[in-house]
DNA sequence: CTGCACCTTCCCACAATGGGAAGGTCAACA
DNA sequence: TGTTGACCTTCCCATTGTGGGAAGGTGCAG
């Protein structure tokens, strides 16, 4: 089948589809005689898997190692469990610093009147010296 | 004061500073003879604006546009508070996001387990077509 | 044969940030 | 005085995923 209904089967895009190959997450696809694309029920498998790990948040990367260890009839499931378990960690991790944020942002809200008037709590606070503890942590 | 202090009292990378220049966020720093860019205790108020906002979470457009009310002495709190709110939601909307995929996620390692066997329910798992309603949500 | 929908590759853009090269400047110290 | 090292400057490149679009080939239906 064409690179199009692929896509359309598996929710991931044409243009995705490409880069993954092109960056050698997937292998090359087959190719008709006319250059285009071919996908079998296969290739189609390994897209929906793709597709089903992005959506759970695993980096390109760890899909990556998620789809080799799928392909590796033979590796413990040790490792997937690990890999898996380090993601939630990490979700955990990023919970909690949005829960900080949000309850500062909260609190803040709460006091600005938010009406006609420019005097406004949130900026005023916004302006002050960064608290004590916040870190330059990049969210991805 | 140079950009190296100024950097240093408010916690923004010198890199940063001048990208923040260039796109426009912060208007252009004063110069000396030699060149240097040179700060005053105002600049390093508004960097301190920049930085917490930054931690809090916001775009940068959206730092802008924060700044942009900061500055103008006669905009109602109303549109502060409507930025934040806007704000809040937004993370609130990714929190249930990331707790349902953790709900996925925990259910999925608790059944695999994971020692040397190779049979592993989380691939298992991964490889069937997506869940029905999963979205192709863009993290930022 | 024409038109349209599809396919191909290639380059550009985004958000924010860091890395580093190549070169100018300044202060301190021998 | 000269050198050294810590600054500063601009400029380009990489990152992570994704989309947009150009320029050109293909295939099918009317």
């Amino acid at each position: 089948m064409n690179i199009g209904q692929a896509s359309e089967q598996t929710g991931v895009s044409a243009k995705m589809i490409r880069y993954y190959e092109s960056i050698g997450l997937l292998p090359s696809a087959a190719r008709r005689a006319n250059g285009y694309r071919d996908y079998s029920e296969q290739d189609v498998a390994v897209l929906q898997f793709v597709r089903r790990t992005r959506d759970l948040g695993f980096s390109l990367e760890e899909v990556s190692a998620l789809l080799a260890l799928w392909t590796d009839k033979k590796r413990p499931s040790r490792e997937v469990k690990r890999l898996a378990e380090t993601h939630i960690a990490d979700l955990e991790r990023r919970m909690r610093e949005m829960r900080a944020v949000m309850k500062t942002l909260r609190q803040l809200a709460q006091h600005c009147h938010g009406d006609e008037r420019s005097d406004c709590p949130i900026l005023d606070d916004l302006a002050k010296p960064r608290a004590p503890g916040a870190k330059r942590t990049r969210r991805h």
